[in-house]
DNA sequence: CTTGGCACTCGGGAACACAGAGTGCCAAGC
DNA sequence: GCTTGGCACTCTGTGTTCCCGAGTGCCAAG
């Protein structure tokens, strides 16, 4: 009874707060919402629970705010996620229906996301780590010069140019490319080096530079990931909110690759919302702000994350039932080309 | 020698305000700069400064501030662009030698431009419009689906899937590939539409269906140009800068292309930088910004554009040259490749 | 355990005064 | 005719003071 009467008041006090941006008192609270009880009992509440961690005053004498740990409670036991409504959902359908390849599911996707939030939106780019060679391609381009061309499952492409020490034979071309993607062909990205190693030892000897010299190529763009890349959008909508911290800090973590990456990606469970509250996420840069965020991916596999930043006084419900039901639209679409 | 002082006093003002961000008054010039006359000369040249449109005073008895006629005129007739020191050049050429494909080119830029400037920069895809055919590739994926890949030379990838109604025939692909490929290398991509009108007329009955699956992608491909794609980086420069309007306004007009484009895209001679001085440029929402450009393209032709955006305020001279020099450096970096 | 009453605290806004920077104008000097 | 020093005037921005009101904590009564 007791217990359940303050978990109603640390709702109330998260739902107001979230919505007028302004400290919550006592009395605000009793009239708002009918808890049955009087502002000084209220008060008696707020008292315990602000003892607990869960609300603080940002100054004697002023309403409560929510601290971390109130909105890690909140979104933990006293909330349920929002699904959209019927119109949102025929529209993000049909926005991410018109992708022509992956980079354009990836760009409408994080557009889509900000739009839908109001805030920052952020996807990475499916993990190659997780992916399967679709296809090998050899495309000379001139005398001692070779396009090599990898095409995942995930309808990801990856080229670079080789330089040759000789002449292109495109017989020998045409002989390598048919061995490599006999070898490669549904392998597990991760898995193409050791696929590879002994390869040149298994050709003819005059086939073997070219073949060490395409490999080399092969290996580095393996290696680089660059295809871990993050993009992001909806700036715009930091410049509304007013953060604790300088707004210089998110937009520095913003298009920091390498922060961006840790703060979705820490994986958990596949297709489960994650939320990350203020001064739990990693970098410090980003105290006064929520990380929302969901895998997606084709079939039973997880490629990759997206999300969205916003302040910590977030609305957590809607938030977390926009980027639960987009990233579900992109893995179907994913699955689906 | 009436006229050259004034043009000194307003060269001396634009110099001081960029640096202090506070009006600049009489008293403060002469102290600073040693123009060899007293205040009140500088004072009776300041109103007429004044009343000829180029510079404005905030309010009744502050310094004065330039107005953009004022930064106009500057930047016209009053100052010269500042070469990039020999520590800086090396760092540019470095990092962007580094670069393994056409995005990493443009990634690198971008954010080698922001750096440099301390400001947004902005920087445009190499258009397709004057790039040519290298290579067309047709790569069977399963039964009834084939990827198409157009390699043009500035290095850039377009791929498509195409789906077909009928099962895909090795041999029938092979000699499209070839066929194409015969017709089109070399071709500007604005006549690939001409060239191949009449393609499926010239083979034989069996061939037309895959022929004309694929040309209609193929087609479609080039209509989108969505390669016009521009991305930005440094947004967090705009933090630190004051804007007189929102820093919103900025931000979402950052992530409209069709802004950015326009911004950018009127295109001049080439190779020269190109400066937009606050309501000179076409965009309402940024009136309190400029934009410096330059167009960049390997060879003799133009490629495609890219610059910096920051607040009216801004050193000039500096921007001009660091736009001027990446500018130049990208060129030298694609025609290589 | 809840409730009304009450004294206390403190932030934020309004009113006000003041210093300082800067201007415009005028009359004198070169 | 341009330049210069002097001088009165006009503002903005800042610091001070004061007061109101919202909100709290505590206490004693129900």
């Amino acid at each position: 009874m007791v217990d359940d009467r303050k978990l109603a008041v640390l709702r109330a006090i998260v739902e107001d707060y979230v919505s007028t941006n302004e400290p919550v008192g006592s009395k605000a609270l009793t009239e708002r919402h009918n808890l049955g009880v009087s502002p000084a009992t209220i008060r008696n509440d707020m008292a315990v629970l602000e003892e607990q961690g869960y609300i603080a005053q940002p100054h004697t004498s002023a309403g409560r705010v929510p601290t971390d740990k109130g909105y890690r409670l909140f979104v933990d036991r006293l909330s349920q996620v929002k699904p959209l409504s019927a119109a949102e959902r025929r529209a993000i359908e049909s926005f991410l229906a018109g992708a022509v390849d992956i980079d354009d599911v990836v760009t409408r996707t994080v557009r889509l996301l900000a739009q839908l939030t109001r805030q920052v939106a952020v996807v990475q780019y499916p993990t190659m780590s997780n992916s399967t060679v679709r296809h090998v391609e050899l495309v000379p381009l001139s005398e001692r010069r070779l396009m090599f061309v990898l095409i995942t499952n995930t309808g990801r492409v990856e080229q670079r140019v080789v330089e040759l020490a000789d002449l292109v034979d495109e017989n020998r071309v045409a002989h390598l490319r048919a061995v490599l993607n006999a070898s490669l062909d549904g392998c597990g990205l991760t898995s193409v080096p050791d696929k590879v190693a002994d390869l040149p030892g298994r050709l003819p000897p005059e086939d073997r530079p070219l073949a060490t010299a395409i490999l080399s190529v092969l290996l580095e763009s393996l290696v680089e990931r660059r295809d871990e890349k993050i993009v992001f959008a909806g700036a715009a909508n930091l410049a509304g909110a007013d953060f604790t911290v300088g707004l210089r800090e998110v937009l520095e973590a913003l298009e920091e690759q390498v922060v961006l990456m840790r703060l979705l990606g820490e994986t958990s469970d596949r297709s489960a919302v994650t939320v990350r509250i203020g001064s739990e996420n990693p970098y410090t840069g980003l105290k006064g702000t929520s990380i929302v965020a969901a895998g997606y991916g084709s079939g039973d596999k997880q490629l990759a994350r997206l999300g969205v930043l916003g302040p910590t006084r977030m609305d957590y419900p809607v938030t977390m039932g926009a980027v639960r039901a987009v990233a579900r639209y992109v893995s179907q679409i994913l699955a689906a080309s």
